[in-house]
Formats: C-alpha cells, sequence, structure tokens
DNA sequence: CCGTGATACATAGGACCCTATATATAAACA
DNA sequence: TGTTTATATATAGGGTCCTATGTATCACGG
C-alpha cells in the first residue's frame, strides 16, 4: 500500500478537488436554493419524503416516516414537530398500538402540495441545465453506485 | 417502470431518486463515515478545509478561512472555536489589523496531519471502489456541473 | 400469567450549517 | 479631518442531522 497510495508527490494532495467535497457542496447549495424557492409555499427540502409519503392521504408511524426518509428516529421526530407546530402535518393515536401515533398531512399542506411539486421540478431542471437525459443518467448511476460504497463503509 | 422520463403523468414523481436526494444522501453518509474515521486522529470531514489551508505553518484570518472553505463566517467562527477548544488550531493577534487574529495550527495537530491524511485517501478509495478512474473523472467532471448550475442558482 | 427482549417514542446534548444583526476597526473620500 | 463605507469578528436564533439513553408498550416463550 505504498505505491500510488502515496498520492505520488502526496505533498499537495487537495480533499477540495474530491468526490466528496463536491458532493457536500452541491447537498448544501442544493438544501440552500430549494428552501429559499420552497419557503414560498411553506415547505423545506427536508420535509420531501414526509410529504411524498404522505401525499395519498396515507398515515404513517414516526419510526415508518424515518426508515422511508432514512433519517434516525430522533431526527424525524424533531422534524415532525416542526412540521405539526407549522400546521403541515396532524397526529392521532394509533387504535392498534398504544405506543404509535399516525401522522398524516392536513387539508392545507395537501393543497399546496402541487405548488410545492411544480417549484421543485423546476429546481432539478435548473440543476442539471445543460446536461443531456443521458448525462443526468449517468450521473445518477454512478452516484448510486457511491452511495451503495458509502453506505457499506458503515457498520 | 422505464417510461417515466417526463413528469407530464406528475401522479407518482419521487424525489427520492432525483440526483439531489442521491446527493444529500451521499453526503451524510459520507460525513458519517469519515468523522467516524477520522474521529481516530482527533479530526472531523469539517475540518479538512481548514487542515489543508493551514498544512503548511500558513497564518491566515478567520475571514479567508471561511472564503477558502466556502461557508458562512458565523460558522467558520464556530468550527474555529471547537478546533481551539480541541488544541488543533491556536489564535494571535494580527499586527497588521487589529480587528483580525491569524489562525495556525498547533503542533500536535500538524504531527496528526499525516495520519489523517491516509485515512482520507482510504475513504475516498473505498467511496469509489469499483469504479475505474474514467468513471470516476466523469463523476467528478458531472458534479462539477452541476455545481456550477446550484451555485448560479442562489443570488 | 410473568418476565424478556423488541419496538415506538421522547429527551438530552452536540456538530455543523444558515440568516440577521451588532460592534470595532480600517479605508476611502468629500 | 471628519464622515461614510467596507471589512473582521461576535452573538442570537434556528434548522437538520447525529449518538446515547430513558420509558412505555407489545409480543413471545415459559
Amino acid at each position: 500500500m505504498a505505491d500510488e497510495t502515496d498520492e505520488e508527490a502526496g505533498e499537495d494532495w487537495d480533499p477540495m478537488k474530491t468526490p466528496g467535497h463536491y458532493i457536500s457542496r452541491i447537498a448544501r447549495g442544493f438544501a440552500r436554493a430549494g428552501d429559499a424557492r420552497l419557503g414560498a409555499v411553506g415547505f423545506a427540502t427536508a420535509q420531501l419524503p414526509v410529504l411524498t409519503a404522505l401525499k395519498d392521504g396515507a398515515k404513517l408511524s414516526q419510526a415508518e416516516l424515518a426508515r422511508w426518509a432514512r433519517v434516525e428516529q430522533p431526527t424525524m421526530a424533531q422534524l415532525l414537530a416542526r412540521m405539526e407546530r407549522d400546521g403541515i402535518i396532524r397526529r392521532e393515536p394509533d387504535p392498534r398500538d398504544r405506543r404509535s401515533s399516525l401522522v398524516s398531512l392536513t387539508a392545507q399542506a395537501q393543497a399546496r402540495l402541487p405548488a410545492g411539486r411544480a417549484i421543485l421540478a423546476q429546481g432539478n431542471r435548473d440543476a442539471t441545465r445543460g446536461m443531456t437525459d443521458d448525462e443526468v443518467d449517468t450521473l445518477v448511476t454512478l452516484l448510486r453506485r457511491v452511495l451503495a460504497n458509502v453506505e457499506a463503509m458503515e457498520g
């Protein structure tokens, strides 16, 4: 492992040119730009998995939403608390399980959903502007492989 | 399953399959995995831009570091506060400008730098495992284009 | 029926990012 | 020179993520 591992001239190795750093910058920029636009209809990018999971009137538990959104349970708890505070979701006791609540979208949130979706679609077009469909497909395919590798790194 | 390239149907548009969502998940996973590994030498992924900027003994101001790392000034202020608390950086008054401090790495941090760099290099190899150099180049090129688009969205 | 382990949720605490704003100093200029 | 403008940092307040831990309830085997 002392071959090319040593960064032939490793003296000026630059993490800023690494896929990880680009990805981190894109993620931050996309969240910032997306939140700025979605704010007009009262949504935020972190809420998107919850909104899509509940869009057709489904009622899911907090744990199910956390698994769907791929975040930890306390993260989802905090997110739902803000969404409840902002009138986006509602909770009702689960008659099947006294530990659990069923979460669903309020009517106001349902009504704003199409506008949010339009804003999001436009944002994705803007983010991939100048790229062909094939290039976007290539990007998503490569990202999926990196994601699989990264998720394999944990545990 | 294959012909929903367009979102005209709209009914089942899924943000979870969008480049933005993959990028967000990779960014989180990469930070989590990277922090777990770097923790062994007392570093964190958020500190990498600061570490590389100061690696050769340079002394930079907080504002210069914020610009280098592409974060806002209060974000860098908090990061530096944690790094100072942890003995990674040191501040000294700037004789040229009484508003400013010069930030530099401590000797202990300098000493741990090579180990951190090795961990990082290994992490990047793991994240791109199974991908050819050409594929990684393609990925970075596409990411750079998306990044340019995203940054153009703001402001 | 009674523990035992699994599951759902809540809470505490911290890292990292943001915007908005205040304060001190520097630089520029009328 | 005195005033305005720009810059460096600090502080306040939030959002989104994490790990670690506590508590209530469920489901199961004895």
